[in-house]
DNA sequence: CATGCGAGTTCACTGACTGAACCACTGCTG
DNA sequence: CAGCAGTGGTTCAGTCAGTGAACTCGCATG
């Protein structure tokens, strides 16, 4: 859990990988970041983490320069992605499109579209439309044909990042 | 640990990999297959596991269809990459590309390379000398800039993988 | 001053991971 | 055929990390 190595082999960049983003918890708090949640209390009401797992996930993702912690414009604290952790998001949408080819028979869970021209992204990132690698505060998040809103979340967090919405754009108080 | 959710948002393809590849080791033992290790013993001495959730973890991939099981010509057994499997290549891509990227400040540790020409390929998978997407199978990869010889690993798997090699070719026994 | 809220901390409990030792089966080998 | 080594695990006690509920602290508001 601390800095010096969980994993053994230091000539391999996905073990050096995993030792930031591999715990459980990690990539989800992260999703969530690129969903525009910034508030602790909204990551532990989406998540339904335990709150001291949060408090320690988020130390170290700002530790490691994953995230950023500031007094945000409403008073209370703020997480946001750095540089660096928007570089994340290839791995996440890697993970993301596994997941809907193979537990998702009814499509993708999630749509991502360029929100400019409303062009669906390909594997690698690049708009149908325009052809265009999308950079991630261009990329629209909307629910897909693989959606079930039975299950879309009854806390107003939950509501806010099912609804379609810009990656970082921060998640609006009711 | 089980099938049942491990996380609660049932409307996460992410949540939903990560309960299968999302535990500790799991994503190690996924890269070694893909570098060519199928021995049970094999994978033990290169990641330093513990036996016990060595097994564990090979049989739940199994049971989720990312390995088979099969008893191998030199009449052990042999654990092997699914189809399924093998579409994991983007996640494993994509971890070790942000790892290159913050943590090895001398280049990439292993580079990737199309075995067909040499080319480079691109993070998107894609040969920089033939411009086509390349197949798993087509897949060279071999220390580069970043690596380290000095932790290269003294026993004999560490160095099969860390001569270069195609993709999902079996490492042969001394 | 009471109330409430956001952001954590504390704590007892449980479950997972660790490392070492042990077991079972196979195929030799003398 | 007894002994032995190799492979693929299992068992077990100790430790450590995750869980969930309750609690604290600082700050603003009424």
């Amino acid at each position: 859990m601390t800095l010096p190595s969980t994993y053994a082999d230091r000539n391999c960049s996905l073990a050096r990988t995993l030792e930031v983003v591999g715990e459980r918890w990690t990539l989800l708090i992260v999703r969530n970041a690129f969903y525009g949640v910034r508030r602790f209390g909204d990551f532990a009401t989406q998540l339904k983490i335990p709150r001291a797992v949060l408090a320690g996930r988020l130390k170290f993702l700002v530790q490691e320069g994953v995230l950023t912690r500031d007094d945000g414009a409403a008073g209370g604290v703020e997480y946001r992605l750095t540089a660096k952790g928007v570089e994340l998001w290839p791995v996440v949408r890697a993970l993301m499109n596994w997941g809907d080819a193979f537990y998702s028979p009814s499509g993708v869970r999630r749509a991502v579209r360029h929100d400019e021209d409303g062009g669906l992204l390909d594997h690698e990132g690049r708009c149908e439309t325009c052809g265009s690698v999308v950079p991630v505060p261009e990329i629209r998040v909307e629910p897909g044909p693989g959606f079930d809103p039975a299950d879309s979340g009854l806390d107003p967090v939950s509501s806010a990042i099912n609804t379609p919405r810009r990656l970082l754009e921060p998640i609006t108080a009711p």
